[in-house]
DNA sequence: GTGGTCTAGACCACG
DNA sequence: GTGGTCTAGACCACC
């Protein structure tokens, strides 16, 4: 279910924050369903626990899950939340596309790429 | 002309040289313009000479400026390179659509995100 | 009766002895008033009997109830230790206050806020 | 400047950013003035860096200090976040004096407590 | 020199 | 068995 990208240069605690974000924002994972143990999901993918123990702490802290001592780690979905997530993601596509043009790309290819990228998301969610 | 934000979590010398790289392929530095010397930088924004050599170290490596030695930098304007940097652009253009559609944007959204921010920067180009 | 608040971060038996504690400083439970069997409190609130146990045991220890092997729990009532209890919720209101005076709230603001909530706590009891 | 008391129930890293956020909000500390550094602050302390660290980055979060790689941490100073701070401790504080009057602590009592503190607050600001 | 991340391993509190 | 904290020590990126 979590794949590490050790090419990728953002650390190994935010890739796995990042994953399970979006599988509780996609409805993947449901309302009140538990996430894997630290130590068990640390085994998996053999890590080291602490790392992952840092991962839901972040999530914790902005409020995607929450944590029951003794018990485990379990998905919150907060309707609210979710929207100021989708503001923070466009904010950041309009500093991507503001990026794109500046260096000149032009009007027609981003949206043609817009287009293309979203056929293919279509297509792969069917399947 | 150079701006650092100490704020920005990423390395100064990328922001100085995302900037360098934003005025060459924009075409603000023409060809084999002179890039202020690495001393003079240094001084003028106030941060150690070894941050500025990594920058216009990263800017040659990519093929942004080329350097002679004892009399600095200039500009390269290498047109083949701008076509794979704004092919690195729609890449990460693209995990980034990606990422949004799997959070749950609808393309609606987003179609209208990128109309919206393609407007503005054409007014703002104009004044 | 009894509410436990996942969210709140103080472990499960805390609460639950505050609870019974404030039930019967206030008076709302008797003295030799029985508490609910551990059992019985356990599945009702579905948590481990070991952590009404503990709570109960917390409760014991502190002089609000006294245990009778094969009977129960009971309130106490012991006017002294309601003082000690008294003492000490003065004491760390003590240390809080410190905390906002030294954190720049002002004398008139805490004086507002102590009469607002004594307001507050009167009318919500006449109701 | 940092005490850490070993009997205090929270966790060292907490009340190591809790100090520090009260040197930063009293005024002790002023804007753009270094933090100790990571290290150093923990052989001052003798404890690990690690937990320095924690605590460090606790405080970026909160935005009570901003950090530049290579340099250190130094303290931000927003007034807005002062203010958010304020009122989080006002709320902690009503939460309190209720608890207290709960527990049947009289109204005169509250009162006079504030009283005295605030009186020994001021001379001891003063010396 | 600075901060940031990660591992290994320990201990505690909780249920 | 669960999560939370801490230590010790390593390595990296940045300045």
């Amino acid at each position: 279910m979590i794949i590490i990208d050790y090419n990728d240069k953002r650390p190994i605690y935010e890739q796995i924050a990042e994953r399970f974000q979006n599988l509780i924002i996609s409805g993947v994972m449901e309302k009140d369903e538990k996430l894997p143990s630290v130590r068990m999901l640390a085994v998996e993918l053999s890590i080291n626990p602490n790392t992952i123990q840092r991962a839901y702490a972040e999530l914790e802290r902005d409020g995607f899950i929450y944590t029951v001592k003794g018990r485990g780690n379990f998905v919150k979905r907060d309707e609210e939340l979710f929207n100021k997530q989708k503001e923070r993601l466009l904010k950041e596509l309009e500093r991507h596309i503001k990026n794109c043009l500046r260096q000149g790309i032009k009007k027609e290819e981003l949206l043609d790429k817009l287009q293309v990228v979203m056929m293919d998301f279509e297509t792969e969610a069917m399947a």
